[in-house]
DNA sequence: GTTGAAACGGGGCCGAC
DNA sequence: GTCGGCCCCGTTTCAAC
C-alpha cells in the first residue's frame, strides 16, 4: 500500500466506472501495472465492491431522517428483522451511549416516517431528528 | 422511470462496474436499449456517479463514531470548514432536535477520536457514540 | 422498442526486457 | 516494474425495421 494505491483508490471512490487505461494515466504507471494494482485491492478486500450513487431526491424521497433507538428489553434479532423488512431504512448502527441504535431514514413523506417510528416504537423509545442538509456528504476514505 | 429502470438502478447500485452487455441481460432488453437507459439515468441525474467502496478496517480504520454537535454560539461556516479539514471525518448532517450536527467519523485509534472531539469543542458541545456494529450496512435505495 | 453490421477503443494475455 | 504486439470482447453508432 503506497502512494500509487492511495491514487488509485482515491480515483476509483471518485469515478466508479473509469476505465482502467484512464486510471493508469491517474497512476502514473502502465496499463498492466494499473491493473495489476486494482485487482490486487480488490482481492484483498481494501475495495468491497462499486457503486452506482443515486439521488434520493429525484427518486421521491424527499425526507431523510436520522433515529435514535434505546431498546427496552433485548430482542435485538427481531428489531434488526424488522428494521430490514423496512427498505427505507438504508443504515442501521449498533453504538455506545444512551441509544442503542441509530438509523437512517429516507422517505417521500411525514406521514411515511411517523409510518416507521410507530413500527420500531413496538422496541422501544426512539428519537427521531430530520436532515435539514448535508454539509458533508460520504467523503472518500483516505488511506 | 418503470419496471426497467427499477432494475437497472437495483443492479448498478450493488454492482457499479457491470458492463452494458450484463446490464442489459438483467434488464431483458437489447444492449442500445439498456445504454439509452442508463445515459438517460446518469443524464437526467438520478444516477449522480459510481464508486469504490473501501473496507475501513483494512486501512487501519477500526474505530467508528457517530457525534452529535450542540453548537452553543452561530458558528456554522466554521465549524463545517474545521470538519471538512479534518478527513477523518466522512459525513457531517445537519439536523433537527437537540443535537445541531450529526457526524460520522473513522478513526485509527481512541486517542485519534479523542484529538477530533477536542478540535469540535471549541464550537460546542458533543456526544460520542462509538459504533459497535453495523447490523445494516448502507442499503440500497428502491425507486 | 428490435436486429445486424461496422468501427473503435479497451481489456487480457503474451513474451521480452 | 515497462513495452510491444496480439486477439477478443464490449461499447458506440449507424441503418433498417
Amino acid at each position: 500500500m503506497d502512494r500509487i494505491d492511495v491514487k488509485i483508490l482515491g480515483k476509483v471512490q471518485d469515478c466508479g466506472r473509469i476505465s482502467i487505461t484512464e486510471l493508469s494515466k491517474h497512476a502514473g504507471l502502465s496499463i498492466p501495472a494499473t491493473n495489476d494494482r486494482l485487482r490486487k485491492l480488490e482481492d484483498s478486500g481494501v475495495i468491497k465492491g462499486y457503486c452506482a450513487q443515486l439521488d434520493p431526491t429525484k427518486l421521491g424521497y424527499g425526507i431523510s431522517a436520522v433515529v435514535g433507538i434505546t431498546t427496552l428489553k433485548p430482542a435485538k434479532a427481531k428489531l434488526i428483522a424488522t428494521l430490514t423488512d423496512i427498505p427505507e431504512v438504508v443504515e442501521c448502527l449498533h453504538i455506545t451511549g444512551n441509544d442503542s441504535y441509530l438509523i437512517r431514514i429516507y422517505a417521500r413523506s411525514m406521514a411515511e416516517i411517523e409510518d416507521i417510528i410507530a413500527k420500531i416504537n413496538a422496541y422501544g423509545e426512539t428519537r427521531t431528528s430530520i436532515v435539514l442538509s448535508i454539509p458533508i456528504e460520504r467523503r472518500k476514505l483516505v488511506p
